[in-house]
DNA sequence: ATTGATACAGAATTTAATACGGCCATTATG
DNA sequence: CATAATGGCCGTATTAAATTCTGTATCAAT
């Protein structure tokens, strides 16, 4: 399957809302993104220049950011797998943290609500190229302290799910929100 | 691109380690596998046919797990990310918590070395459905308490990168390790 | 030195992506 | 209410890419 390469969406132009049969493709193509469009016009019901229509839109509109290969972390010699709270002084987005992120052994940055901290996800070759990413991280300006978990093992890991939107049953002692 | 759907590696048939060019290929997949082999193979200086042997051999080896899209979460009105800690009586995959990973909100879980504890990624629609999650999980047998760490933004989100293994400058005050 | 295996390039073939035209349904408009 | 306009789809035709095949060079082991 292919054509054009998948482009971050600079301007909003069809922003058309997900529907069932769009929800449909993205399960499918979340599986496997190398079927061919006749496989994927089979699986939701559709011909394969419909489904390929449908496709293209979803890239336009930025509902599919990219098409990209997943690589298994051992193949590439980083097994280890680490998440660091880092405490600091103030938020942000400092020059040094970014720089951080220029190492390809770090794979997500997000700033987390309450305290002032920041948490990070790894993945090292081994305890000795973790310390070294953690000994870095500690001398970030701004940086006060840094707890690491340290993953001893994966039950499940898997991207952006579709999923049809279900309700959860409310717990019983639990009041139905005002708003 | 592309051919017969990515398998998980049932058997290990021709495990030869990654090389530079297996890397390279791995860097370009991983930005964006929508690309032809002709366009493959001039980026990383191989013939057509030799970056699809190649590619099929990445795929038959594990080290490329799949192909797939990368959703947006907003198009999937999941735009509320969250870590949870969730200490536990022990270690394991409960049939509980393994009933929890069904939900498509779950994209992520871990345990976690030093406590008992697993490490769990979810995306909700809101704070109300992650209330609903929450609180299954801590009606799940065997956990005796959670923390939440709900994103407030984040600032890097990326696929496992193949990156060339590069030495961090050991700390000065930090010994050479003896093995 | 010879054999065998592996990786590659180039050409040939098959298959899939893409472009095009027409149809039907829904929605906007006079 | 009638009618145009739009959007989404299908079937077909064309073009481009995936895949197969064959020969060759390189390296390792016998």
């Amino acid at each position: 399957m292919d054509e054009e390469t998948d482009g971050v969406p600079q301007n909003r132009p069809a922003a058309r809302d997900v529907d069932a049969t769009d929800r449909k493709i993205l399960g499918v193509l979340v599986d496997d993104a190398t079927i061919s469009y006749a496989e994927l016009g089979d699986r939701v019901g559709l011909s394969p220049p419909a489904a390929h229509e449908r496709v293209k839109r979803l890239r336009r509109s930025g509902a599919i950011r990219n098409t990209a290969a997943i690589i298994d972390p051992k193949a590439v010699r980083k097994p280890l797998l680490a998440f660091v709270h880092i405490d600091t002084k103030g938020w942000g987005k400092t020059p040094e943290l970014m720089a951080i992120s220029e190492r390809p052994e770090v794979e997500e940055i997000h700033s987390v609500a309450g305290d002032t901290c920041m948490l990070i996800k790894v993945r090292t070759e081994d305890t000795r190229a973790l310390e070294g990413l953690l000994s870095r991280l500690y001398e970030t300006p701004g940086v006060t302290s840094t707890r690491s978990y340290v993953v001893l093992s994966t039950y499940l890991e898997r991207p952006v799910q579709p999923g049809i939107t279900t309700e959860w049953p409310s717990p019983r002692h639990m009041a139905k929100p005002l708003y």
